[in-house]
RNA sequence: GGGCGCGUAGCUCAAUGGUAGAGCAUCGGCCUUUUAAGCCGUUGGUUCGGGGUUCGAGCCCCCGCGCGCUCACCA
């Protein structure tokens, strides 16, 4: 355990100064009536008629005042904030005195009373009593001093740091409101993927995650042992080699959603471990998965949002289908000036890219594919903001993937843009099994 | 893994190689409608760790640790 600040230390302190004057600090039960929202919302309606609304609140102290005889402060719950206001009138002098010298940001209390409106306008408790339900030692992190260019100091009452933010999630969620949502967001999310899936007929699979041999993807992987067998084994990197597996066992429409593990770079964009959604159809093409694609996002916009156009940073994003399809080669086009078809070989492409395009710095011993890869990432993806397919990709940077029957050195296979951001990739599969060897 | 940058009080940050500071928080006092409350006072430091240069190092040099950005890899 880590060495107390001086700030634990102190909270500490009023810990053992609570138990000498018989005051649980971490009481078994906790009487709640209302959310502070609800609190909120029924004085709102009572209001008009004069009607008291007496409540139990319980949350975390967020701010308080002290003003002498009386103090504000406020509590917050999972529904939000709501001011309290203690007064020697109700609460003795001792009663308020205990409030503001053993009770500090971070503590959880329950508070008894009625509700009223303030000079100031906020709907507000008026405390006849109150309990502390368990005392923080760790101060929640808050906070931000950013000084302004005209000398003034804004105070950001949140928690800024992304490291932080990120190592310690639960102060976060508990600092930060919208982070709540964004939880909220992400349950509905899946939960809409999963309704979608399940209504086409797609069966709901779980398939190893410790696996001998991993593959489905070109990734590093994680590495473990396995102790009995004697034999090291990998977290997987993507769940394709057993969904395929189900097919051959003819389970013709599966789907898995879940964690895949890849030992590769961290980015706000890449994470060791992330959340995948795969589905395999059978006798389907990838046109028709196209579509089944569009429709299952905006069905999931739809759930999530409450509509298939959604904000996005500064763009307002539509995916209500049919997306625009834009084929590879003629998007390469129309933002590069370069028609890969008329260059077949890397040595040819690279010229091409060189002649036409003096300021891009593709790696000079880059393959055919992955000059490509560059001109789609530095001239086509930028320009890909409203949903869009591409689609048709060559051959040399999609395994696994089927040739388009008229064209070998192209694959059936699309990705799904928006925003610029790649959401998935999908293909029509290589079912030929000498050539997949 | 490569490059660049950062690490000073609980927090956010100052400090030409010359006595380590400010605001907020903490702690104490005043204050019966505040909401970044206000006013007065107080406490708080192994300047990330180790070594070196120097009369003198938070500052310069070397090694290490941690973190950020970025490139590569990738979704």
């Amino acid at each position: 355990m880590a060495e107390y600040t001086s700030l634990e230390k102190v909270r500490l302190q009023k810990i053992e100064e609570l138990r000498a004057q018989g005051v649980e600090p971490y009481p078994t039960r906790a009487e709640r009536t209302h959310t502070s929202a609800q609190a909120i919302a029924e004085f709102d309606s009572a209001e008009k008629d004069n009607r008291e609304v007496k409540v139990t609140l319980a949350g975390r102290i967020r701010a308080s005042r002290a003003m002498g005889k009386i103090t504000f402060a406020h509590i917050e719950d999972g529904s939000g904030k709501i001011q309290l206001f203690l007064r020697i009138n109700e609460l003795t002098k001792e009663r308020v005195d205990f409030f503001n010298r053993l009770l500090d940001h971070g503590d959880f209390i329950q508070a008894s009373g009625v509700m009223f409106r303030t000079k100031a306008g906020e709907v507000t408790l008026h405390v006849h009593d109150f309990k502390l339900l368990a005392k923080a030692v760790t101060p929640l992190p808050a906070d931000k001093d950013v000084t302004q260019e005209d000398g003034s100091v804004i105070r950001y009452a949140a928690l800024e740091s992304p490291e932080l933010r990120a190592r310690q999630r639960y102060a976060d969620l508990a600092v930060n409101p919208d982070v709540r949502e964004n939880f909220r967001k992400r349950a509905k999310l899946i939960k809409s993927l999963r309704a979608f899936l399940d209504e086409h007929d797609f069966l709901e699979v779980e398939t190893p995650i410790l696996q001998p041999i991993y593959g489905g993807a070109a990734a590093r992987p994680f590495t473990t042992h396995h102790n009995e067998l004697d034999q090291d084994m990998f977290l997987r990197i993507s769940f394709e080699l057993y969904l395929k597996r189900l097919l051959v066992g003819n389970l013709e429409r599966v789907y898995e959603i879940g964690r895949d593990f890849r030992n590769e770079g961290v980015s706000f964009k890449h994470n060791p471990e992330f959340t995948q959604l795969e589905f395999y159809w059978a006798y389907a093409d990838y046109l028709q998965v196209m579509e089944l694609t569009e429709q299952m996002v905006a069905y999931a916009a739809e759930k999530v949002a409450g509509s298939t156009t959604v904000k996005f940073g500064e763009h307002e994003l539509d995916f209500k289908p049919p997306w625009k399809r834009v084929e590879m080669r003629v998007g390469i086009l129309e933002t590069s000036g370069i028609d890969i078809a008329e260059h077949t070989t890397a040595a040819d492409l690279l010229q091409a890219i060189k002649t036409k395009l003096p300021h891009a710095a593709p790696d000079p011993k880059s393959t055919r594919g992955k000059l490509i890869d560059f001109l789609v990432s530095e001239f086509l993806e930028p320009t890909l903001i409203q949903p869009t397919f591409l689609y048709n990709y060559p051959r040399d940077i999609s395994p696994l993937a089927k040739s388009m029957p008229d064209d070998p050195l192209t694959v059936e296979r699309f990705e799904g843009y928006a925003a610029g951001f790649e959401l998935c990739n999908a293909f029509t599969e290589l079912n030929d099994p000498l050539d997949q060897e």
